[in-house]
RNA sequence: UGGGGCGUAGCCAAGUGGUAAGGCAGCGGUUUUUGGUACCGCCAUGCGCUGGUUCGAAUCCAGCCGCCCCAG
């Protein structure tokens, strides 16, 4: 006999820890599981400071949301903790942040958070709890394939406007196995009939959005003040060779960026490529951004059979760089030189550090197959030609090069 | 101080008598549980300056100022 979270027993005899945000979402899976009759623990993260990003709308984990999950769990008569996970946090999820652009790349912070913070010690501790799965209030579906291993599958959830399966590419199968989404089946608007059903203070509550420890959206603040060095001017270069300006440092740029370039062309001019060791921002036409191929790094694969045995010709999957875009049809190699993507059509703004997401075809639940962290992007050949002599020169050339 | 040309928004630029196109940049917004993209909106009571002609002038005329080119 198994329950909703398809473990084996009465739901009063398991105890469940759920990774209470302070937000609608997470509510709602505590308040069903614990109308379900499950040994519910609430457990709530302080990420960071009670300064000014506590307060805006749409932050999770400190301040005033931590004040929503505790008042969430008393109203549901469920054990709630407040786990000060401030100092993981930061190692795990904010200096990596830093440092990712510095180095000129493009970070992913949700995915970081969710890999380490969540996924790992949250889970380790629900564990020592007794805990017999962790469940959070992820858009994304699970299902139990083997009752014998305990062997869960990875979905699109039901709700296609809110899938965050881009955000759990990195979830190991042995985190798989042991945590659970019950809002994956679930249409937003439902979630929130059900927080209000259940009168849950928070249940209009507005979604969280942006980075949640970045105030107001800037981020490039916070990289300052971990990384001056990353901070500092440097100059602007067409990928013709032309330098058409300066910069106040690469943190304040993305590859695919068009505005804040500040500089008039006559036509619209994109971030093309971060040379961070010489910190330059080559910029170009829309079409130099043009990508292909993309080569991977820290590849989580959640196929059934090995990555080693994709034959030379490739594997037909669909994938995402971003994450509120539909999966467009893709090919998958893993070979000795390592993982890489061939877009069928070419995507621009793709960014190292960004994610390339996996999934088994294009329909709306499609399986997730896990993905990668992008490497290097593969320019159009005329592109790749141009930023080769770029980044190999010494000093960029002062007038045009035609 | 011979000849020619040009001066319209931060940049480029259309407009040669009828009441200031467009692009880029910038700003604001929509979309978005990463960054970015895309999309929408805003952005010259004024056309180097001063007069004049005209019902009406960025457009025609005069003078002045500033830049560029050719020639000396």
């Amino acid at each position: 006999m198994t329950n909703s979270l398809d473990l084996p027993g009465r739901p009063e005899d398991i105890r469940v820890v759920v990774a209470m945000s302070g937000g609608v979402d997470s509510s709602v899976v505590a308040g069903l599981l614990k109308r379900e009759g499950y040994d519910v623990v609430g457990m709530t993260l302080q990420l960071y400071d009670h300064g000014e990003a506590a307060h805006r709308k749409g932050a999770c984990c400190a301040g005033q949301d931590i004040h929503d999950a505790r008042r969430v769990a008393e109203k549901l008569g469920i054990a709630h903790y407040v786990l000060d996970y401030e100092e993981r946090f930061r190692e795990a999820v904010i200096d990596p942040f830093a440092a990712s652009y510095a180095h000129g790349e493009t970070p992913v912070p949700c995915i970081a958070c969710n890999q380490t913070v969540k996924f790992a010690d949250l889970l380790e501790t629900a564990k020592s709890l007794g805990a017999a799965a962790l469940a959070t209030g992820h858009y994304v579906r699970s299902e139990l394939v083997d009752a014998r291993t305990g062997r869960r599958v990875l979905y699109r959830p039901v709700d296609a406007t809110r899938d965050q399966s881009y955000f759990l590419f990195a979830t190991t199968q042995e985190q798989l196995d042991f945590l659970r989404f019950p809002l994956g089946g679930m249409e937003k608007s439902k979630t929130r009939e059900l927080a209000r059903e259940l009168n849950l203070a928070v249940a209009e509550k507005s979604d969280s959005q942006d980075i949640c420890f970045v105030p107001q959206g800037k981020y490039s603040d916070v990289i300052a003040n971990l990384r001056p060095d990353a901070a500092e001017p440097g100059e602007i270069i067409h990928i013709d060779g032309r330098v058409l300006g300066h910069h106040e440092g690469i943190i304040h740029y993305t590859i695919g960026q068009r505005r804040g370039i500040g500089i008039a062309t006559g036509e619209p001019i994109y971030v093309v490529h971060l040379d961070y060791q010489r910190r330059r921002v080559i910029v170009g036409p829309r079409e130099a951004l043009a990508t292909r191929r993309m080569h991977l790094r820290e590849v989580n694969w959640l196929g059934d059979a090995p990555l080693s045995e994709i034959g030379p010709e490739g594997l037909a999957i669909h994938a995402r760089v971003r994450s509120a875009r539909p999966p467009a049809a893709a090919t998958l190699y893993a070979d000795e030189t390592g993982v890489y993507v061939d877009l069928a059509t070419s995507e621009t703004g793709v960014a190292p550090g960004q994610a390339c997401v996996f999934y088994a075809d294009d329909s709306q639940q499609a399986r997730v197959l896990g993905g990668g962290f992008i490497a290097r992007s593969e320019r159009e050949e005329g592109a790749e030609l141009a930023l080769a002599r770029l980044t190999q020169m010494a000093e960029p050339v002062l007038s045009s090069a035609g």
